[in-house]
DNA sequence: TCCGCTAACACATTTGAACCGC
DNA sequence: AGCGGTTCAAATGTGTTAGCGG
């Protein structure tokens, strides 16, 4: 069936040539780019904490990578502020960014050795939220899972000295609720609450089937929920009082909320005259320091504007740790909390001090185990070996599979998207036996060292053809069964 | 009526092309 | 012609708001 059959024509389907992603999906067709099925990336990325968070995961079929490698969330305290409040993220149909956005520190690579960092974001739970006055709850099931996709930073492939020498920023990572999203942004429901998940894989190249090993880390600060709209005004008010995009929106600009409705109202610019008349429950907190070094192509100059402390140096790796349901909050468990900083004393005026996300929820809402918190992110093994009785019942992946996915009437088609849901059946399978599936790495006398077909072997020239934007390196955004795909020796291999 | 979503809007910031002088 | 600095418009990233639809 041909995409055309399967979906209505629209206007936003028709993307310009240079801005799809023929050149380098040859093998692929739209369909699989609008409808890419769940996630599996060729590194079998570990399922989502809703199944089994905090705990072992399904094994990828690398070994791990050396325990002394860390990673470090890097504007954790700004982070943290959102968490304490309640992480909201706007996300629309044309895709939006986060904010805070995702920075991190990496220590214990091998400074030659060639790695793919890539992010995701999955559902922490199966609930759908709402809110209600002051508070989240759970307002019934979840949608059904979405075609997930897999960001790769941009500078990837980099040896380790590139990962390790500067704060590498996931800023330009985007948000969309658009199902049909033609753009690689994450595609995500509102009101569900996600968790993003930073993953390094040793690879010659992103598109090389040949890789030494990877390793999975969540930072609980990154949690955060859905919305189309801001419900919590504290979060909008302390994403205005950070984020520069929005200074025009500060109480002590010319813009502000009431400022503008009384002009837009009166047609008259009264911004003295009202300031005194309403300051807003959140006085405006003055950014003794700059909390948003502004975009940058990729990585973060730490010279250049790293606005935020560095962690300490003393900050712990975590490893696997079993969840603790008892445990109240995040906060409790956070062994190494930051000096106070501008961002904190932010927080103290909007007396959200000592709360969490969690508390966000009303307790009976809490139906996810704790996450473990630390300074490093908490890592996901990549076991060699395999780990069936780690915690996961089942299949992780299979709750992934979007249920529109499962009608079939028509006859496969090898580039449409059933046959993209067989091949992610074929998937299922090797991946719920958790084992050293073969199902992504081809039997080594297949490995193939040659570039893409039609495509020469330097993955920046691949890129090239791959982004949306020619020019600079905005990351790639793809859904996991296509890069799966590639591997698995389906596509141009 | 309520709630979630969308598009339009105004504003701030970033980016890059155009321009100028050396 | 090449280089570096400046200017400015376009592009992009924000939150707000009205209106729509289920």
């Amino acid at each position: 069936m041909a995409l055309t059959q399967v979906l209505p024509k629209q206007p936003e389907l028709e993307v310009s040539p240079g801005q799809r992603y023929d050149g380098i999906f040859t093998a692929l067709d739209t369909s699989q780019r609008i409808l890419g099925a769940a996630p599996l990336t060729p590194f079998s990325l570990p399922p989502g904490p809703a199944l089994g968070f905090g705990q072992p995961q399904s094994p990828c079929e690398a070994p791990r990578l050396p325990g002394n490698v860390k990673m470090t969330l890097e504007n954790r305290d700004l982070w943290k502020q959102f968490h304490a409040i309640g992480t909201e993220m706007i996300i629309t149909k044309s895709g939006r960014r986060m904010f805070p956005q995702c920075k991190v520190s990496i220590t214990g690579l091998e400074p030659d050795g060639k790695y793919v960092l890539l992010a995701d974001i999955v559902p922490v739970d199966n609930s759908r939220y709402k809110w209600q006055e002051d508070h989240w709850e759970p307002s019934g099931r979840a949608e059904p899972r979405l075609p997930e996709r897999v960001y790769i930073h941009p500078d990837s492939p980099a040896p380790g000295s590139h990962w390790m020498k500067q704060p590498i920023s996931f800023h330009k990572i985007k948000l969309t609720n658009n199902t049909l999203d033609q753009m690689g942004h994450i595609i995500l429901h509102s009101m569900h609450r996600y968790q993003p998940r930073f993953h390094i894989v040793r690879a010659q190249d992103v598109f090389s089937r040949r890789w030494g090993g990877c390793s999975s880390f969540t930072f609980p600060e990154t949690m955060f929920l859905t919305v189309t709209a801001y419900q919590n005004e504290k979060i909008t008010q302390l994403k205005i009082q950070t984020n520069p995009f929005a200074k025009g929106f500060r109480e002590n600009g010319l813009k502000n909320k009431r400022d503008r409705s009384v002009r837009v109202k009166r047609k008259l610019p009264s911004a003295e005259q009202e300031e005194e008349e309403e300051q807003g429950p959140y006085p405006p907190a003055e950014c003794k320091r700059p909390l948003y070094s502004g975009p940058c192509d990729s990585t973060l100059d730490i010279g250049g504007g790293l606005a935020l402390p560095l962690p300490s140096p003393d900050c712990s790796f975590h490893p696997i740790t079993p969840p603790n349901p008892t445990s109240p909050s995040t906060e409790a468990n956070d062994p190494s909390p930051l000096p106070i900083t501008a961002n904190q004393e932010q927080a103290a005026n909007l007396e959200m001090s000592g709360q969490t996300t969690d508390n966000f929820l009303r307790p009976e809402s809490q139906a996810y185990p704790e996450i473990p918190a630390g300074q490093d992110g908490s890592m996901y093994t990549c076991q060699s070996e395999s780990s069936s009785a780690a915690g996961v019942s089942h299949p992780p992946n299979l709750q992934r599979f979007p249920a529109t996915f499962q009608a079939s009437q028509e006859p496969p088609h090898p580039y449409n998207s059933q046959s993209e849901y067989r091949l992610y059946r074929q998937d299922m399978t090797c991946i719920g036996d958790y084992g050293p599936s073969s199902c992504a790495i081809p039997a080594p006398g297949r490995e193939e060292e040659g570039g893409i077909r039609g495509y020469p072997k330097n993955s920046d020239l691949r890129f090239q053809h791959f982004l949306p934007n020619s020019g600079t390196k905005p990351g790639l955004q793809f859904s996991g069964p296509q890069i799966q795909r590639l591997y698995s020796g389906g596509g141009w291999m």
